[in-house]
DNA sequence: CCATAATTTCAATAATTGTTGAGATATTGA
DNA sequence: TCAATATCTCAACAATTATTGAAATTATGG
């Protein structure tokens, strides 16, 4: 998803506080099952009107969703968004730059690749 | 350079306000030379205090640095830190999710890519 | 339909962050 | 040394953001 400016500054302001930020690694961690309010809550130590307060701020930030399930209402991690944010990161504030690309995309490689593969990735 | 949890914290807001992030755009497109304390405000359309207490703000949170150059203060981008912070979204907000990384890896060949060189540069 | 569970909403308050203008510092050239 | 330039610092105020607890909403099983 490409961002635009306001909506970048929506996504930064939404991690720059502690329980939020905890809240969407959380939520990463879980994958896209997500997990119900109460028990992310229940993770990042917040009253259930805190939590809800901040689980509101993620998801207009675009970084997280919900859905209802029963009495539940579960979060996920939006990925979209959150990949949205490091392509602005990279390319719109960093403008391309490679001091910022050339370490990203050796965190990618490193992170993505199938174990063993690292080697020889481009050999194939 | 690696970002714990704190510095991403202060990186993040730093980065949430309209005049800081313009402020960061402009510096990365000025490169290593930087730009004068009082250019940037001007650039920005903020007071010199009001500039002097933003640049002061990013310089805290590692995203840009400053040298005095005679009467002048000269501050530049911090390309170690926005690097950093990139990472951390990437390996440590996102646990290294393909869905983040690999748009990210796209985002890194298509800007550091040596023009032309984008279609076979596994090829060689 | 009722009692209960999960979550949100709201208003009051507290805490943090941003703006402004006046004055203080540091540097230079005359 | 003096006047001028560039920037920073500080305190007062304004604005935004976060916390709290109570009450409202939505859904479910009995």
């Amino acid at each position: 998803m490409k961002l635009e400016e306001p909506q970048a500054l929506n996504a930064f302001g939404a991690l720059s506080q502690e329980t939020r930020l905890r809240m969407v690694r959380i939520l990463v961690q879980a994958g896209p099952e997500g997990m119900a309010a109460g028990a992310i809550g229940d993770a990042v130590d917040a009253s259930s009107s805190s939590a809800s307060f901040h689980l509101a701020h993620l998801e207009r930030a675009g970084l997280i969703q919900s859905r209802r399930e029963s009495r539940s209402i579960i979060y996920s991690a939006n990925f979209e968004g959150l990949s949205g944010l490091v392509e602005f990161l990279m390319r719109d504030c960093c403008s391309g730059h490679p001091e910022v690309c050339i370490p990203a995309a050796a965190v990618a490689v490193e992170c993505c690749m199938p174990a063993g593969a690292k080697e020889n990735a481009c050999a194939r």
